[in-house]
DNA sequence: TTGTACCCTGCGGG
DNA sequence: ACCCGCAGGGTAC
């Protein structure tokens, strides 16, 4: 049997083809062009800001990001996702004669390539929700209000930087963090509005003498130290192509290249190939994983997810504050059990239906149709002597929910909680 | 195996 | 108004 690697080109396509691009950038005026995509199969409007990818921005109701030594922009309406392009500007170039509308690039464009590829476009979605749908009373409750949130099909190293960023962070700070990255070491692209755009920075830019400091003084914090000791090993230590031979095969980097006779990773391998990088732990391991190597069954467990799983899936909360790496491993089980293949994907809408950002979509749901009863099973004895004191209370949550269909279910939750009591005056 | 420091920012309750 | 505690997609020691 062969086995077969994909290694990326991506690394430095923009330098690498720079004679071609700059031929190609002479065309500066382009059209629009169209994808047919149905808001069901892709929203990107939800997609985009769920807190997967932290360059898109918004401005003048289309999304903007450079990728892949481009600038897209992105607008959609029902029935197709709009799409413009703009290449590199290269030094002088605006004002010299020869520059014109009439030169045609001499490569077929391959941004069309790039969005399949990006938003993983032959998935079909609208089939996963109705399977996750009917396997999950609780999916199928919220999956309604969120639909086409897909998982983005990012690069590996990309997605590697920004999630080591956003260890005990929030969406607002990464996206700045990941912004002021390209800003200062990120290739240069192209203005929009009037501010300049980079792309994504490479390891080998970050693999410098004063980049730690630099980052500190930036507001990175200690993720300073991740970062530029992450860049040295990529850069440095491991080989050229060491990350993307931690893909999933069946979803190569986007112009990817076949090498024979490699052996393939599975997601477990590449979850702890990630773990031995500075700053890396089983969440951002996992985010990398489903976000930039393409294991869709990797269910990356914050704070977040451990909330969902102890509040919608009846996941015992008997355990210590912060969750050990059995812990973490059996909720991931847990969700692949009930999931399946793409259980990291529709972990990604029930995350996005948690955000706070999202919440209102959900707010009618509160004291509608759902009861709240609780019962408690056992306290700790309060000390005597002492008048107030912070016990563990044992309780059973029994929750009634109606959906749709008026069919009445019954979950119960078995939960832990501290609460403050007052013991009766004698 | 469990606990705590780590950088910084926005938010809600006094 | 200001302060203060705390959480925000965790990880290293």
């Amino acid at each position: 049997m062969i086995f077969l690697v994909f290694i990326s080109l991506f690394i430095d396509t923009y330098h690498r083809f720079e004679p071609i691009q700059a031929i190609m950038a002479m065309k500066r005026v382009v059209d629009w062009r169209k994808l047919p995509v149905s808001l069901t199969e892709l929203c990107i409007d939800t997609t985009l800001r769920c807190g997967q990818s932290f360059r898109w921005r918004k401005l003048n109701d289309e999304w903007i990001c450079t990728l892949h030594g481009r600038i897209l922009a992105l607008k959609q309406d029902e029935t197709h996702l709009h799409y413009k392009v703009t290449w590199p500007e290269r030094q002088g170039e605006r004002s010299s004669p020869s520059s014109s509308t009439k030169d045609l690039p001499l490569r077929k464009d391959d941004t069309e390539d790039l969005l399949r590829h990006y938003f993983s476009l032959d998935i079909d979605l609208a089939s996963l929700y109705q399977q996750w749908s009917k396997d999950d009373p609780n999916f199928r409750k919220k999956a309604p209000k969120f639909a086409g949130v897909r998982i983005l099909n990012q690069d590996a190293w990309e997605a590697l930087i920004c999630f080591i960023c956003s260890s005990n962070n929030n969406i607002s700070r990464i996206s700045q963090m990941v912004h002021k990255l390209c800003k200062h070491y990120g290739p240069f692209i192209g203005h929009v509005d009037g501010e300049a755009m980079h792309d994504f920075p490479t390891p080998e830019s970050l693999n410098q003498k004063k980049v730690e400091a630099h980052l500190r003084e930036l507001g990175f914090g200690y993720r300073a130290k991740y970062i530029a000791e992450t860049a040295r090993i990529i850069a440095q230590d491991k080989p050229s192509a060491w990350l993307d031979s931690l893909r999933n095969p069946d979803f190569p980097a986007f112009n990817a290249v076949a090498v024979a006779d490699r052996p393939s990773s599975t997601y477990k391998d590449a979850q702890s190939a990630l773990l031995s990088l500075t700053g890396v732990g089983p969440k951002v391991a996992d985010c990398v994983c489903l976000m930039g190597l393409g294991w869709g069954e990797s269910v990356p467990v914050d704070t977040h997810v451990l909330q969902i799983a102890q509040r919608d899936y009846r996941f015992g909360k008997k355990g210590p504050k912060t969750i050990n790496k059995a812990m973490y491993d059996a909720i991931g089980d847990h969700f692949r059990r009930i999931w399946g293949k793409y259980a990291g994907w529709a972990h990604s809408v029930l995350f996005t239906a948690d955000l706070r950002e999202f919440s209102s979509r959900m707010k009618e749901e509160k004291g509608e149709g759902i009861f709240i009863k609780e019962e408690i099973l056992a306290a700790e004895e309060i000390p005597k002597g002492k008048r107030k004191a912070t016990v563990e209370i044992e309780k059973k949550v029994h929750v009634k929910e109606e959906d749709d269909t008026k069919e009445t279910v019954i979950l119960e939750i078995d939960t832990t909680v501290k609460r403050r009591r007052t013991r009766a005056r004698p």
